[in-house]
DNA sequence: CCTTATCGGGACCATCACGGTCTGGTACTT
DNA sequence: AAGTACCAGACCGTGATGGTCCCGATAAGG
């Protein structure tokens, strides 16, 4: 599996604000029942979201969270990076600070692992798709797909 | 990680085998040695790869293992399946029969989920980049940049 | 025939990330 | 001041991963 539920859930809780752009503050706890999440632990991943500069928190009573930015700057990149930690298809391959990516195996000071273009070609479609996706996107492709969860359809028609 | 050793290590495998296409079989114990891989391990990995018909083997004395047909033939994503299973981005994910993915999620009876979204975007770009690969290009990739492992170069010019 | 080299496959196991809970703060609003 | 909500960390059960070990089947060679 590529991603964790961590990617999964984090992804969930940002449509979710996506959908509340521009009014109050979104409760974790309001979060957290619509999608039917643990609470707990959503807290720790909206703590990486914010850390990331994803979202904002408001404290206090009536508080809750808002985005950062407007959900049509927001990359799927940024988010699923700011959620799992760098992308990599591989354990033994990992971006040095100039970005170029270098595996393990490669110091053993015969050849070059011929699996590295492989999974170079691989990590650039990753990146590729969740780069080009926003979450304004998501946000109104869930809009499309919700009939509005338990009471009569109000947005659509 | 999206792959896990199972998936290195095979298709590792898979270009060894590609780079004596022709020749006799390879013993899996000289590719254990060449690639400084566990052979236990190597057994289970090839067993895979034998049942998905990419590799012949030959019992006995001088046996080994050849590849089931030529090295341009063979996608990396049928390697990558055989090792790892089905490629999905997301524990939730699953094509059906039909080649449609459905996520787990949906039979909440809300929304769809708006992360299928982007999963399966992702996953498309995984399994374009897979699909896009050849075994014998990883193989020309290795023998470029391969200095003959002990002795001095002979392929090269 | 018997030995040896090799594949074939199952049982077994240690480690570690994942997914999740719980507890106890700390900050802010009313 | 009291309540609400964020924040941080310790803690833990489960399951996949990565790997070993052993024994059986098979084929080549002497």
């Amino acid at each position: 599996m590529l991603f964790s539920t961590r990617a999964e859930y984090g992804v969930r809780l940002m449509v979710e604000l996506g959908r509340q752009e521009g009014g109050t503050p979104v409760a974790l706890s309001a979060v957290a029942e619509s999608e039917r999440l643990p609470l707990s632990y959503l807290e720790h991943l909206v703590a990486k979201l914010r850390r990331a500069g994803l979202v904002d928190s408001q404290r206090g009573a009536h508080g809750g969270y808002r985005l950062g930015r407007p959900a049509d700057e927001i990359q799927m990149l940024d988010v699923v990076q700011a959620l799992e930690g760098t992308i990599a298809p591989m354990e033994c391959f990992h971006p040095d600070p100039e970005g170029k990516v270098s595996c393990s195996h490669e110091s053993d000071g015969d050849h070059a692992c011929a699996t590295k273009l492989l999974w170079t070609r691989v990590q650039g479609g990753v990146t590729k798709a969740l780069s080009g996706t926003t979450l304004a996107e998501l946000v109104e492709f869930s809009d499309q797909h919700a009939p509005a969860p338990g009471q009569a359809a109000a947005t659509a028609a």
